[in-house]
DNA sequence: CACATAATTGTGATCGATAACATGAATCCT
DNA sequence: AGGATTCATGTTATCGATCACAATTATGTG
């Protein structure tokens, strides 16, 4: 700020092709292929371009480009609305897999239902030209068609219908693994918090429930639907508590957890002494609650990040093929929130 | 999909203004004139263009635009990375008042620190022209200087520091409550869980804490500095139960909290019988906590929209000023985590 | 009614990149 | 060695909008 303005040169507007291939002694098309292709130049041409673009601090301009390609270097990421759920850490690694692939990521959130909901989604992909769209948030089957066939469009987590589909667990395998830890604690009656139905997710944990249930010989205790939320999860509870036969609950996420284990003590009830809880996501905060929460653990970054790259080989059809989407990471975690069936002493 | 392919015209691409301007019968500046200003044009002239528009479904192309215009479409919002704090709320809330205001929102996450963030923040900026920043992680003079001579940057939160900086309260405000209900239910000495003091809301809830318990005549208990996540939480709680002289803990946010009343649990103490615990944010799970906390409670979608508002107030310095920043909404939600201190019984 | 002035519309250039085609130099093959 | 191929590079057109300026039409005035 000493200086005088005429000294420090000001940025001002970036350089372009034309300015580069001027300082390097090629033409601009040389610069344009030296960006698409460098092994397609002689060494030495490659070399004067390269040090152009250094001197010059060159970077394309991507509007210019998308203009002329029609290739669009923006993807959509929608995300539910004023919802308490919000898929952060799958965006940050979405969002992150995004970016590596040299696209931005617009995120957008999709509120509404039925037709306002249709038309929503319709302005926004006329919004501005998207190369596809990653949805964290469920949508229904017209909608899904009408928005694909603009763009490629995934939506995350509903390869857990289509593995379900193929007679494949996927996702809800770990809802197995509740169910059998507490069968093997003793407990013969579980109740269910699922979560919204029209969440692939909180359909596959009901259904991996029920098999499991009828599969290890046990009882349903009752199934209550539920939003994703504590407030949604401590009404659940309350309604289930009706009629009491269950010595343990499942549910279907750490939030709804939290808000059953807030309506069993409210009741009077203990947890794990009277009733078992276990929740799902494990969310960083599961292991400080006092009890602390048995739940399953999700590397929703991985997760976020893998959809993505199904977005992405949905754009290249020639490049790799999409990746195994299957939960890797998933993993069950003990915490005090479960314990031995209240009956029958200790059982294990 | 009954009808032949040749009778359900493809959408293929979209109208141009050329197209427009042949079925108009008008020129394609005419076009463009209409969207910049229909009044400019005869009435008669504006209805064939608006007519022309309708039964071609057309929509300009803004990338075209941009390229003319120089004018960019798009906001950086910067987010933290794989950090346990994600500005979601917030998020939502600026996302929604960019959209209304025509902008894209690009959500990137600014990770690293040091020369290396320095890189990556240049890197981000280079990436696509942007017409303006939105900073939900705090950044440095240097950083965000050499930020702002390229694009306007707004960092949510700073206005904590230049209201203090006016002998104004703003955002910490909240904290001369929290000090002042303690007070008022017997609390002599306070402990204060502190949010990275990088975070100028950290440091405004820090620096009212010590103002408060000096203007009300008590004794600071010891201050930690902390991460904004649990875990860290549990570690300051910990540290602080070195020197078990106060009777209260102030935690600057409830992820804190929950780490600290864990921590208090494990050394087997009760919350609030012998200590108590306030947090901060309201997250929407702590009302459901066992014991659940007693609370700062914020609007923080509100609070993202009104940051992005001072953004666009930025980009177009002619239009409406930048809106009072003021921290709307907040207030002491009082719970079970705090009580009456221990010594002396009931003391309200 | 003629002419100056304002209001409206049209024409061609341009933003910065890639596409398409053309050209010159190097390599290969019989 | 001469012609066919390949390789490397250059020239011009183009994407879809706005800008700058020219041209036309409408309006006002004495």
């Amino acid at each position: 700020m000493t200086q005088s303005p005429a000294e420090a040169r000001p940025p001002a507007r970036a350089a372009t092709i034309y300015e580069v291939a001027r300082l390097a002694g090629v033409s601009h098309q040389t610069v344009s292929r030296y960006m698409a292709d460098r092994t397609k130049l002689r060494a030495s041409t490659s070399e004067k371009v390269e040090q152009a673009m250094a001197e010059l601090n060159y970077s394309p301009n991507l509007t210019a480009r998308s203009l002329r390609t029609k290739a669009a270097y923006r993807l959509l990421a929608l995300v539910p609305g004023s919802s308490p759920y919000f898929p952060s850490r799958m965006l940050n690694g979405a969002a992150a897999t995004a970016r590596e692939a040299g696209y931005h990521l617009d995120v957008v959130a999709l509120e509404g239902a039925g037709p306002e909901r249709t038309e929503r989604l319709r302005r926004i992909l006329d919004g501005g030209p998207f190369a596809g769209a990653l949805s964290f948030v469920p949508i229904s089957g017209t909608d899904l068609l009408q928005a694909q066939e603009r763009i490629p469009v995934v939506v995350a987590g509903e390869y857990d219908d289509k593995m379900r589909g193929q007679g494949r667990i996927s996702d809800g395998s770990a809802a197995q693994a509740i169910v059998e830890h507490l069968a093997g604690l003793g407990h013969r009656r579980i109740a269910h918090i699922a979560g919204p139905q029209e969440w692939p997710a909180a359909r596959n944990r009901l259904a991996v429930y029920r098999k499991a249930v009828h599969d290890a010989g046990l009882e349903d205790g009752g199934v209550a639907e539920a939003e994703w939320s504590a407030a949604s999860g401590y009404a659940a509870a309350k309604a289930l508590l009706a009629h009491p036969s269950f010595t343990a609950i499942f549910a279907a996420n750490d939030h709804l957890a939290i808000g059953a284990i807030r309506a069993l003590h409210d009741q009077g009830l203990q947890v794990p002494a009277d009733i078992s809880v276990v929740g799902w996501d494990d969310h960083p905060e599961s292991a400080f609650l006092v009890p602390s929460l048995t739940t399953v653990h999700m590397d929703l970054e991985a997760q976020g990040s893998r959809t993505m790259e199904q977005l992405l080989a949905a754009l290249n059809p020639g490049s790799t093929p999409p990746p195994e989407p299957g939960p890797a990471g998933m993993r069950l975690v003990l915490r005090e929130s479960s314990g031995p069936a209240p009956n029958q002493g200790q059982a294990d």
